[in-house]
This record gives structure tokens, C-alpha cells and sequence, in this order.
RNA sequence: GGGCCAUUAGCUCAGCAGGUUAGAGCGCAGUCCUGAUAAGACUGAGGUCCCUGGUUCGAGUCCAGGAUGGCCCA
């Protein structure tokens, strides 16, 4: 016996009973234990942070980085999976910052940085068991026992051996990393804060000119501009104090730029410029002496051919630093001149196609002084005060400006000065305008192997494929050196210490290491590697003998995570094996925004480190966004609670909205609704042909046993059979490749055939008394079908597969794995797939849906049986296979004969004559009404045993009273009507015991009462 | 400003080595079928396949430009 299995199923009872099962026969930890020795498959768990409710988007990363493990496992594998935490990083000060109310960096300090990170290490906990339910809900097999935890000693020890290894590799170096500073509170502003400052504001409009050098001069005349006057590069600003800094100008390499001769204060001189811009830039009348390329302009090469300029002001007492020396040490280079590069982010919408390049300023400046290797000069200290020119010395940035301005008038370099209204950026604590400025920053020099970087890359599956070189391939190739380095507090600091008096760095990779040096003091235990007791430690200095401490920043928690496959297993300190076997991982699975984070810091020090990419295959999911299409958002409030979706549609109805309804790499718009849709149209179709096995299976007393051997006989059977052989083996493909969406479509395909035309076109053959080879036949590949099912469906919706496995295996296969996760994944028997078979029912189907509508337009149910229907099919081929499929059309179509004719489309014809053409014969003769009275009988009289209530099984005595009409179909189709209803007899009147209704049908009044006798089975 | 992705019915999505009539589910209206069904079938309304050009005998599908939305980076 099967446990009975009624049609109504509370799928979170399902997740309830199914959990339940799994904790008490430990099946996750025996899916690992019981593969041990089998080839590993490792997962990579991107570390989550416990300091909010996991939103909707956490449950969809769950269920991708669910559904392969499983998947593999099934397929032989070894699967153990780590979970991780990642507790270090801005957003968790932010968080407390905000909860205490601080402003500023100040305020943390003052409040004292070992109370702070006490903080910060108590919230990254707060939410970890809303964490623990979603991961268990959700079906999300993870160990969670034995997690990796980024803020204890062991991986902070593993990220300071990281760092040791490319220090030693000369992979690390100091350098400047431009931020949006707020010089009043001496900090950094992160991205977010920036976008809460936007204010309109009024600001100088400036047109530059700088001087072009004698002799480049020359180099202009081969441009059509002979002469000897002034020659000037006109640059558009509206930051004048950021002039002092600048070391280069910008031009478009395929922009046209034009030499102009222009007259000023009876002055002629020549300025050069982009020729769209011309008018717009130019006030005064102007005569065009010969145009150029940009990249013309641009030239060779410095000091060959090229156009070069002198420097606005030499602020410089200090040698200029240069890129080129990655601003470790610099060469005095006065009296150098400045010369043109290339700019992709020069506009020509505005200004004069010619912009100003101040590397300690701007993002965009930066970016271009590395890669053109341009000098770097500083004119502004940290509080937003210049230097270096005794003009301007001392004053604020922003009251520099006017100063500026008016020295250029004065030597004839300022060509226009206007002010210009637009959006700039404000510190939003306190109003004061962000300077985009160069500070120290430590960088690991990733660029070094950028070919390393790119060539792994092609080593890895990336799904969708499109990322692979787009987003994440642009990415490498306009690689730029990692800033890892935060002058923060809450993270894994930075191990490195430097000698107050020689300057000397040095750089600890291990405790060991830190504790064996000389003159150590401040090492306090309890150990705690965190700020500020780190900040304790000094030692003393192996070169002159002064006191080495420790420089104040903290790691980037990007470097965290990117370091997890060492730093989880605290290689190399332990577990040197575990790290060896389990890396490279085989999977990863995050959202698409971790292409720059998690996935490129995994690969980056993958590569840095060990000279290969960090994993083989890895689902970049798409983002989900509210029913409206909107991100998101707590501010908004309308972010979605997995548990509640999960409490009321339950774990697999979410798991299977998620895997199938939209393409992976696609943003989807979520809402409860679909997930109900998917929940009805799948799982609750899956469900109804389950209970309706189990149903029947029960009053026959089946036993799969019998049947074990069987082959199938009808062409329902083969047909069904066919088809499931085929599903395994797309599902098996897609699974393959990565693309659990193809594999849940097409699983679902198959349950809708299965449902609706297996099942219907199978019911007469579970219905009938007799227990014959047919009906064994059925009941076995019903039986088979479900069992394939629930194996299949085992890593996508592991709850309802393993309660279906439970119930159809457990009873009669004791010795069979006690859970569907611990079973072998099907494989398909491609000898049982009868293409031309398939192919002929779906021709089936579709005939009969022609008919049916044929029938609905002669306004004749199908419960009327008609003598036949006639077939027009195109080909030869078509009516074999309609011969074949015959039977089911006979019964679908309920007439008595089916007649196909082949008629080849004529020569013409085109549109709307290629397919079958169907035809019902409507005549109804008298034999053919009273066959449809029956069954109209029938139907009202199972309808009354439903409504009486009566068990599906239990026998009846049917009592009548009507017309002579009535009577007589009534003993013209006794045997038939017995048979269907369950009725031991037919007898005329109806006592007063019996359940009755009266019936009017085909003009005819009737009455009926039906009585139980005896309960069957 | 740059890059990537998306845009097909009211909603969620299929469709493509270019091929004649662009599909499904949900929703809506009507009819039917049903002793597994919280199902199902049929019919109907509902589409400038985002727009503009191009390639082609033929474009929802390929190419170019643009628009809108999302993400990432400026």
C-alpha cells in the first residue's frame, strides 16, 4: 500500500514533514559522507553579512547555488559545501555609525575604536538566524555547522599570508586612489553618501589658454597654419583652482580640430580647438588657418613631433612624482613641458574638445595619469588648503579660484570667464563642496598580470555566456591596480608596519612571524588581530634600530572574500589538503553587480597568487525588482520577505518560480501572484497525477514489484515512455550546461502532457474492474513516470520530489536509498524513445483539438457520441501515423470511426491550407442519441455519487423513474451503465432511503436515487 | 559620458542556421468536458514583435543608428 494522497496538499506541511526527515536521518551530511572518495564537485559559498533579513534576491542565489551540488551529487559527486560569513566592511560601520548617530570619523575615535568594533562584531550576528531560516527553508543544503568566518584570527592570519605572498611577488605598493573628499571632516565620502549631497550650485566657467612651446610651434605649419604668432590650446573649466595641478590636456583622437587666428585687444594670436566647437567657444571674429586630426595633434611622441605646452605654474618646489614610478620616488624634471594625450571621455557637447587633465583631481584624471604615465602634482592638503605657490598659498580651494582667475587675465591666459549653474557635489553632513582628491592608498598591482587575468578567463563557463566577454572581460581589459586599503576601522587590518625613523616597511604574514620579531611589545592575549589592539604592536627595526608600528588602514572586505578559498580552510597554516582538493572551485553562483566584486577579487587573487582562475563554471544571476519593475529597496518599503512567501506557497512553488520563470542572467520582476501561478500550473498538476496514482493504485492493490520487468505494450505507454526518455536527456543537457531554467521548462512541458493527455486518454484503463496486463501496463509506467519525475525534479524542487520519492519507493524497495538526494540521477535509455511515435500522438492531439472545435461550432458536446470524422492529412506519412494513434482519437473525439484521406495541398496553395483538415459527421441517428442519453445517465449519476459522498469504490444500487424514452435507454445500456457507475443494480422507483435528485436532459424528466451496499477494497 | 543586458498580447515569458498564418500560461468573455484535478478542452477579444534606416526574393530574427528600462563603471 501506497499512503493515500489527497488531491488537496498544503505544500508548506510538505517542507515541514519532508525537513524534518531530512535533520532526523542527517541525509545532507550522509549525501557527503556516503560519496567520500568519489571525484569532488565544490561549491564556493559567496560569504552573505548577517546584519539584515535576507531579502527575496538572497533566495534566488540560494536556489542556483542549490540546484548544481545537488544535481552533482546525484551524479556520483562529492559535494561538501561551506558556508561563509563576511563581517567585515563599511556597510557594517555604516550601520552602526548610524544606529549612535556619529557623523564623522571624529565622532568614532572619540567614542573610542575598540568600543566601535565591539559594535560592529556583535550586529554582524544580529539577523544570523533569519539567515539559518531562509538557507534551511528554502531547501538551501549548505554546512552551516563548520562556516568560514572572515573577522576571526585564523582567516584574518590566512589574508595576512595573501598579502606576504605578493608583497614578496613586489605585487604591492602605496600609490594615491582618488575619493570624494570632504575637506571640512577630513574623510572620504562613499558613493552612496555622494549621491545624498547633489545640489545646484554656481560655479566659474572658464576658457584657458595654454601656451603652445616654441618648438612645437613648428610642428603646426604642416597643418596649413604658417605663422609666427602666439600659438595657444584653448581649455574649457569650471574648477580654476585645480589648474595648478594640471599636467596634461585631453584632446578626441578622431574629433577634427581647427587652428584658428583670433584678434584680442588688437592682438593677433592663434588658439587651437575643436572645430564643432568653434562658435560656441569663440567671441571674438576668427579666421580658420588649417585644421588636423586630434591624434595629429597628439603627435609621435614628447620632445619628437607633437604638439607640447608650457605648465600654467611651476607650484613645485618638490620634484615631480611620476606615474611612471607608480609616485614612489620622483625626478626632478623643471622646466618640462606638458604634452597632449588621448581622452575616450572627451565631449563634444560642451567646452572646446580640449580638456584639462589634473591628475591629483578626478577620477577621470587619475585614470588618464596612469595610464599616460603623466606627472602628478598636488597643490591641495587635506583640509582643502593650496600650496606650492605663494599666490595662492594657504587659501581654500574654492576662494582660490577668483585669485587664479585674476593671474590669468593679468598674463593674458584666460580667453572667457562667465559662471555656470549646475549639479555639483556636497558633503551631506555639512555642506561644504567634495574635492575628488588623490590620497595614499595601498594597490596590489593586478595589472602586472593582466595577460594572466585575461587568459584565465577564457578558461571559465561563464552563464549567460555573454559576460564572460562583455562585462567581465571588458573588465580585465581595462584593468587598473586594486585599491585594498581603507582608512577605516572595522576590518582585517593591514600587516603592515613601518619604522618611524628610517621609513622602513615591513610586511607580516603570519602570528608566528609578528610574535618572533625583536623588541615585540603591545602583543596582548587573548589574541585579537582587530583595531586598535593590533595598533599596539611595534617592534623594533631590523635597519637602524628604531620602533616599527603598524601603519592605521584596514583591508578593502572585497579582499576578504576574494581570499576565502585559502582563508577558509586557514591554509597554509592547516587543512593544506582540503585547500588543495577543493581548489579551484567547480561552481559559484552570485548576482551580476559581483562581476566587479566577488568574482573579480576571487579571480584576482587566484591568479596573483597560484597563477590560475579561482573557478571553472559560474551562474552570474540578474537582479530582481519589485512587480512595478522598481529596484528593491528598504527606503522604499518594498522589498519582499522570502519566509512569507515561503509560509504560504511554500519552498518548491518559490524554487520553481525562480529557476524557471525568466532567464538567468535576466533582471525579473517579482510578485507573489507568479509564484502562485507556477505553483498551480506545476506543482499542483505534478501533485493531481500523483494522488490520482497513489488513488488508484491503493483500490487495485498494485505493487510496483510485480511490474518490474514489464515491457509496454500500448502506444499510450510507449508513447509516455518516449517522451520521458527524452526529458532526461535534455534535462541532464541543460543541467550540464548550467541551465537549470531549460531543464524546469521542460519539465514542466512534460507533466502538462503527462497530466492532460497521458493521464486523460489513460483514466478508462485504472477504471475498469478487470485486472489485466493493460492495466499493469499502465499502473507500471504511471508508476515509472512519477518515480523518473521525482528524481529529475530532486534538485530543483528537492521537497515535493522527495516526499513522491518516499511514498512510491519506501513501501516495497526497503533496500532502495532512503532518499531520492542519495539516489542515482536517471539516465536516459535512448533505445526506448520512439521519435515517429511522438511525433504521431502530438499529430493526435492535435486533430483532436480540431475536432473538438469542430464539434463546439456544430454546437454538439462531446458527451454525444457521432458515427466518425473525417481527416483531410497532406501526406502519406501523416495517415500512418493517424492509423496509428486511431484508438485515441476514437475516444477523444467519441465517434465511432475515424476515415483519413490524403490530400497533397494543391500546387497554389500557400497560407492556411498546410495543415489537417477535420470534419465531423453531425448526423445523429436515434442508436446514436440513446448512447449519448446514457452517458449523460452516467454522468449525473457519478456526479450524485459524489455528491452523497460515497467512496470512489464503493457499489451502489441505482434506482429511476421516468419517461418511456428514459426507461428504455436505461435497459438498452444496463451492462455499460452498471459498469461505469458501480451499480449492482438498476431498479425502477426510488425509495425514501436513497440520495436523490431529479435530472432534466434532452427534454426528458427523470429521477434518481442512489444507495451504497458495500464498501469496496 | 562609456559598457553590458533587456524591450514580442493587459501581465509573465517562448520563438531565431532569417521562411509563408508570431505562440504559451495567467487574466477577461462565452461554451464544453470531468469520479484525479484547487484541473482540463474549445472559441473569442487582445500584437505597428520599441522606433528609424540598411542587407535580403523574404527580417520579430542579421547590421547600423536612436528611444526606454535595468545593472555596472564614469
Amino acid at each position: 500500500m501506497f499512503e493515500p494522497v489527497s488531491s488537496k496538499v498544503s505544500f508548506p506541511e510538505v517542507d515541514r514533514r519532508i525537513l524534518d526527515f531530512w535533520q532526523e536521518k542527517r541525509i545532507f551530511e550522509r549525501s557527503v559522507e556516503e560519496r567520500k572518495g568519489a571525484p569532488l564537485f565544490v561549491l564556493y559559498e559567496g560569504p552573505p553579512t548577517a546584519n539584515a533579513s535576507p531579502g527575496v534576491h538572497h533566495a534566488l542565489s540560494r536556489v542556483f547555488k542549490d540546484v548544481i551540488p545537488r544535481y552533482k551529487t546525484m551524479k556520483g559527486y562529492c559535494c561538501p559545501r561551506k558556508a561563509g560569513w563576511d563581517t567585515h566592511g563599511l556597510p557594517v560601520e555604516l550601520e552602526i555609525e548610524r544606529e549612535l548617530g556619529f557623523s564623522s570619523k571624529a565622532d568614532i575615535e572619540a567614542y573610542g575604536v575598540a568600543n566601535f568594533n565591539a559594535k560592529c562584531r556583535e550586529s554582524v550576528f544580529r539577523y544570523v538566524r533569519e539567515w539559518d531560516e531562509l538557507t534551511e527553508r528554502i531547501g538551501f543544503w549548505l554546512d552551516m555547522e563548520h562556516p568560514y568566518v572572515t573577522l576571526e584570527n585564523s582567516y584574518i592570519e590566512s589574508c595576512w599570508w595573501v598579502i606576504k605572498q605578493l608583497w614578496e611577488k613586489g605585487l604591492i605598493y602605496q600609490g594615491y586612489k582618488v575619493t570624494p573628499h570632504c575637506p571640512r571632516c577630513g574623510t572620504s565620502l562613499s558613493s552612496h553618501e555622494v549621491a545624498l549631497g547633489y545640489e545646484e550650485t554656481d560655479d566659474p566657467s572658464v576658457w584657458v589658454k595654454f601656451r603652445v612651446a616654441n618648438r612645437a610651434v613648428k610642428y603646426l605649419e604642416s597643418f596649413g597654419a604658417r605663422s609666427d604668432l602666439p600659438t595657444y590650446l584653448l581649455a574649457w573649466t569650471t574648477t580654476p583652482w585645480t589648474l595648478p595641478g594640471n599636467t596634461a590636456l585631453a584632446v578626441a583622437p578622431k574629433a577634427d580640430y581647427a587652428i584658428v587666428e583670433v584678434e584680442i585687444d588688437n592682438r593677433k594670436e592663434r588658439l587651437i580647438l575643436a572645430e564643432a566647437l568653434l562658435e560656441s567657444s569663440l567671441v571674438h571674429p576668427y579666421k580658420v588657418l588649417g585644421t588636423c586630426k586630434g591624434i595629429e595633434l597628439m603627435g609621435q611622441q614628447l620632445h619628437q613631433e607633437g604638439v607640447e605646452y608650457e605648465p600654467l605654474y611651476r607650484v613645485h618646489d618638490e620634484p615631480y612624482k611620476s606615474f611612471e614610478l607608480n609616485l614612489q620616488a620622483g625626478k626632478p624634471r623643471r622646466g618640462e613641458n606638458f604634452w597632449l594625450i588621448a581622452g575616450d571621455f572627451v565631449s563634444l557637447g560642451e567646452g572646446t574638445g580640449i580638456v584639462h587633465i589634473a591628475p591629483a583631481f578626478g577620477d577621470v584624471d587619475f585614470e588618464a595619469g596612469v595610464r599616460n604615465r603623466l606627472y602628478f602634482v598636488q597643490p591641495v592638503d587635506e583640509q582643502g588648503n593650496m600650496k606650492g605657490n605663494p599666490l595662492f598659498e594657504g587659501r581654500f580651494v574654492k576662494d582660490a579660484d577668483h585669485v587664479i582667475i585674476g593671474d590669468l587675465e593679468v598674463r593674458r591666459l584666460l580667453y572667457r570667464s562667465e559662471t555656470i549653474r549646475h549639479t555639483y557635489p556636497f558633503c551631506w553632513r555639512c555642506a561644504t563642496p567634495l574635492l575628488y582628491y588623490a590620497k595614499p592608498s595601498w594597490y596590489i598591482k593586478t595589472t602586472a598580470k593582466k595577460e594572466s587575468l585575461i587568459s584565465g578567463n577564457e578558461e571559465i563557463n561563464w552563464y549567460p555566456e555573454h559576460i564572460k566577454r562583455g562585462r567581465f572581460g571588458d573588465w580585465l581589459e581595462n584593468n587598473v591596480d586594486w585599491a585594498f586599503s581603507r582608512e577605516r576601522y572595522w576590518g582585517t587590518p593591514l600587516p603592515v608596519w613601518r619604522c618611524q625613523d628610517c621609513g622602513r616597511d615591513d610586511c607580516i604574514g603570519s602570528i608566528e612571524e609578528l610574535k618572533a620579531k625583536p623588541g615585540l611589545s603591545g602583543l596582548e592575549e587573548p589574541l585579537n588581530l582587530h583595531r586598535p589592539f593590533v595598533d599596539e604592536v611595534s617592534f623594533e627595526c631590523p635597519e637602524c634600530g628604531g620602533r616599527m608600528h603598524r601603519l592605521p588602514d584596514v583591508l578593502d572586505a572585497w579582499f576578504d572574500s576574494g581570499a576565502m578559498p585559502v582563508a577558509q580552510w586557514h591554509y597554509p597554516f592547516e587543512n593544506e589538503e582540503k585547500f588543495r582538493e577543493s581548489f579551484p572551485a567547480d561552481y559559484i553562483c552570485e548576482a551580476v553587480d559581483q562581476t566587479r566584486g566577488w568574482f573579480y577579487t576571487l579571480h584576482a587573487l587566484s591568479t596573483l597568487l597560484f597563477d590560475r582562475p579561482c573557478f571553472r563554471n559560474v551562474i552570474c544571476l540578474g537582479h530582481i525588482l519589485d512587480a512595478q519593475g522598481e529596484k528593491m529597496s528598504k527606503s522604499k518599503g518594498n522589498v519582499v520577505d522570502p519566509l512569507t512567501i515561503l509560509n504560504s506557497h511554500g519552498a518548491d512553488a518559490l524554487r520553481w518560480y525562480l529557476i524557471t520563470s525568466s532567464p538567468v542572467g535576466n533582471v525579473r520582476r517579482f510578485s507573489v501572484e507568479l509564484v502562485g501561478e507556477g505553483l498551480k500550473r506545476f506543482l499542483l498538476t505534478l501533485w493531481n497525477v500523483y494522488s490520482f496514482f497513489v488513488t488508484y493504485a491503493n483500490i487495485d492493490k498494485y505493487d510496483p514489484r510485480t511490474t518490474s520487468n514489464i515491457s509496454y505494450k500500448a502506444e499510450l505507454d510507449c508513447w509516455i515512455i518516449s517522451e520521458l526518455n527524452q526529458l532526461i536527456e535534455n534535462v541532464t543537457k541543460a543541467l550540464d550546461s548550467y541551465n537549470p531554467t531549460d531543464a524546469g521548462r521542460g519539465i514542466q512541458e512534460f507533466v502538462e502532457d503527462l497530466s492532460n493527455w497521458y493521464v486523460r486518454r489513460s483514466r478508462r484503463r485504472f477504471w475498469k474492474s478487470e485486472s489485466d496486463a493493460d492495466k499493469l501496463s499502465a499502473y507500471a509506467t504511471l508508476y515509472h513516470c512519477l518515480l523518473t519525475l521525482s528524481k529529475l525534479l530532486a534538485p530543483l524542487t528537492p521537497f515535493v520530489a522527495e516526499e513522491i520519492y518516499q511514498n512510491l519507493v519506501r513501501p516495497f524497495y526497503p533496500n532502495e536509498p532512503e532518499s531520492v538526494h542519495l539516489a542515482q540521477f536517471p539516465a536516459a535509455d535512448l533505445s526506448q524513445v520512439d521519435e515517429q511515435l511522438i511525433d504521431d500522438t502530438h499529430l493526435a492531439m492535435k486533430i483532436s483539438s480540431l475536432g473538438r472545435a469542430a464539434r463546439s461550432k456544430a454546437g454538439i458536446k462531446v458527451r454525444q457520441p457521432l458515427a466518425k470524422v473525417s481527416i483531410d492529412v497532406r501526406s502519406e506519412g501523416e495517415s500512418q501515423g493517424i492509423e496509428r494513434v486511431k484508438s485515441q482519437l476514437v475516444e477523444e473525439l467519441n465517434v465511432k470511426d475515424v476515415e483519413v484521406t490524403v490530400r497533397p495541398p494543391p500546387a497554389e496553395a500557400t497560407a492556411g491550407t498546410v495543415g489537417p483538415v477535420v470534419n465531423i459527421d453531425t448526423v445523429i441517428t436515434p442508436e446514436l442519441a440513446d448512447e449519448g442519453t446514457a452517458r449523460e445517465i452516467v454522468h449525473r449519476l457519478q456526479t450524485m455519487r459524489k455528491n452523497a459522498g460515497f467512496d470512489i469504490a464503493d457499489y451502489i444500487v441505482t434506482y429511476y423513474q421516468g419517461s418511456e424514452a428514459i426507461k428504455r435507454v436505461i435497459s438498452g445500456f444496463a451492462p455499460y451503465i452498471k459498469q461505469e457507475t458501480l451499480s449492482r443494480e438498476l431498479s425502477e422507483g426510488i425509495p425514501t432511503d436513497a440520495y436523490q435528485e431529479s435530472h432534466k436532459t434532452a427534454g426528458e424528466e427523470m429521477v434518481f436515487g442512489v444507495k451504497r451496499t458495500a464498501r469496496a477494497g
